[in-house]
DNA sequence: GCGACAG
DNA sequence: ATCTTGTCGC
């Protein structure tokens, strides 16, 4: 596990997250198809808080994508960098992220996000801004709709439904398990929504939500308690 | 102005 | 995200 300290320069305010936000949106690639599903390796990301104790950590857990094995893991803790804003929450979770994802012992392949990237009111979510800090392909699942217009997908699992920003799809409603409610899916960097869409598929056999997800989620919440344990400790 | 609003 | 018991079902 390793420490993370909030970076020089990060934004203060919302209005500056708001810009850094506008800066970074062109660097965003959408014309990628991606990584095919089920091949290589792909990374699940997640973060869990206590506010309380100014606590943040954060889990990347690497999956060999046709077997769903897990194959290398590492956490970060850290302190809050970011309130939680609507529309704001890279600001959030990015700078525990990225040091989880850099203490991973090879290369992640495909980042899944928990939250949007494009399906986002500035274009630019969480999985989005990922990418362009890492240069890695990304896409976002999140699991409640922002405030794009979705029609429930049909019953079956693998139906979808656009979510559409007017009359531009920004990402979809993929429902995974059969009568199940959906989880939103939306590109993030250099990845095709044709081929998020597959590989949330892919990695959602038994459950709603991805397995890398669900591994990340697992990951993170037990370092958090594990990092409280110690703020707790007299040693503090 | 009011409500809604990823995690 | 997080606070939280029991309960219905495979």
């Amino acid at each position: 596990m390793t420490t993370v300290r909030i970076p020089a320069g990060w934004p203060a305010t919302e209005e500056r997250a708001r810009a850094v936000q506008d800066e970074l949106r062109g660097r965003v690639v959408l014309d990628e198809p991606g990584p095919p599903p089920g091949t290589g390796r792909v990374t699940g990301v997640d973060v869990a808080y206590d506010d309380e104790r100014d606590l943040v950590a954060a889990a990347a857990v690497v999956l060999d994508a046709a077997s769903l094995t897990v194959v290398a893991e590492a956490t970060a803790v850290g302190r809050i960098s970011f309130p939680y804003v609507p529309g704001l929450l890279a600001f959030r979770e990015i700078p525990t992220v990225l040091a989880a994802l850099e203490a991973l012992p090879g290369p992640p392949g495909l980042v899944v996000c928990d939250g949007y990237g494009l399906a986002h009111p500035r274009r630019f979510g969480l999985a989005s801004h990922l990418g362009v800090l890492t240069g890695l392909p990304t896409i976002g699942v999140a699991k409640n709709p922002f405030t794009f217009a979705h029609e429930d997908p049909d019953a079956p699992r693998g139906s979808t439904s656009p979510l559409l920003a007017g009359t531009e799809e920004v990402g979809r409603a993929l429902r995974t398990r059969d009568g199940v409610k959906p989880v939103f899916v939306s590109v993030g960097h250099r990845v095709s929504l044709d081929n998020a869409c597959a590989h949330t598929l892919a990695l959602s056999p038994d459950y709603r939500l991805p397995e890398t997800t669900r591994r990340a989620d697992a990951l993170c919440r037990r370092a958090l308690r594990e990092a409280a344990q110690v703020s707790r400790s007299p040693a503090d």
